[in-house]
DNA sequence: CTCACATGTTAAG
DNA sequence: TTAACCTGTGAGC
């Protein structure tokens, strides 16, 4: 699940359960119990995300950075009375009296100083979701862009050059613009850029707050119509709380233009959506809507 | 039930 | 370029 607009949810999680607040720290997994006794009953000053990059500011200069990678999670739930056991192998175990969190499966789990968090953060391309990107972020992508030779699909998912964007948010922002994925970086008009960034801005702060990816245009407006309440969500009778989206209403299955529709007919032309493997990845796009730009 | 695959990244070959 | 890492999900049997 995660992309830039993951990140920085969670983080949203993080600070508002945990900050200003001394959580006991664990790793009922057993893979960080050194870090863990380290954070134990250390109080929270802030959570905060630069792309895919968590970080969790303690007390004392130490930031707790986390990578989900692929395939990591970190559920934020809310409890009343008696703290949920942990389930599965949890790494990283937070809790106090009203908040548990639980990291699995991330590639990255360490603690650092605020010049590791600098030099980890100087190594990424602007975030479309950092406030301090917004105005500046396009010119900054595009000193890269407009000089390189490498496809805009490539460029798209270097988290040097822009920060936050992964496998999907980059097929359906190429074809809302009918950008060839293939074009060279040097081919790509700067209006063309510009409109890009400015979507993906709009589109990953649509993710932030619906906590799930959306692009199509209509399923944006349907879903806020729907009184969507994307907070924290009762689960069923355990008094417990998790931080995750609602599913989508009933009729609204969750749609893509391009994303994972490899073989099925283009929503705007009809002709079916191609598919290829670069760099380990898919890419899907549209072969007669992205083509001249 | 088993198995492929996933919104990611790094290191080895 | 490929494998490895780590967990959850959904398709297929």
């Amino acid at each position: 699940m995660p992309e830039g607009h993951t990140l920085h949810r969670l983080a949203g999680a993080l600070d508002a359960a945990f900050a200003g607040s001394a959580p006991a720290a664990s790793s009922p997994q057993g893979r960080f119990v050194t870090g863990a006794a380290r954070l134990d009953g250390l109080p929270v000053v802030s959570a905060q995300a630069w792309g895919k990059h968590l970080f969790v500011e303690f007390d004392g200069a130490t930031y707790l950075h986390v990578h989900l990678g692929l395939i990591g999670t970190f559920d934020v739930l809310r409890y009343a009375g008696v703290l949920p056991a942990a389930v599965g192998a949890v790494r990283l175990r937070l809790a106090n009296d009203t908040h548990v969190a639980d990291l699995r499966g991330a590639t990255l789990v360490e603690l650092v100083t605020p010049e590791h968090v600098d030099a980890v953060v100087s190594r990424l391309g602007p975030d479309p979701l950092r406030a301090e990107c917004v105005e500046h972020g396009a010119d900054l992508a595009w000193a890269k862009i407009h000089r390189s030779a490498r496809p805009i699909a490539d460029l798209l998912m270097d988290q040097q050059v822009v920060a936050g964007v992964g496998n999907v948010y980059r097929a359906e922002v190429l074809f809302r613009h009918r950008v060839d994925p293939h074009r060279p970086g040097r081919e790509i008009r700067r209006s063309t850029w510009e409109a890009l960034w400015g979507d993906l801005v709009q589109l990953l702060r649509i993710g932030v707050e619906l906590g799930q990816i959306v692009t199509m245009a209509d399923q944006v407006h349907e879903v806020r119509d729907a009184a969507y309440d994307p907070g924290l969500v009762p689960e069923a009778a355990s008094g417990v709380s998790a931080w995750r989206p609602k599913p989508l209403p009933g009729a609204l299955e969750r749609r893509y233009y391009v994303y994972k529709r490899h073989g099925e007919p283009c929503r705007e032309c009809g002709s079916r959506i191609r598919m290829a493997d670069v760099a380990g990845r898919r890419l899907y796009w549209c072969g007669r809507c992205q083509r001249r730009r």
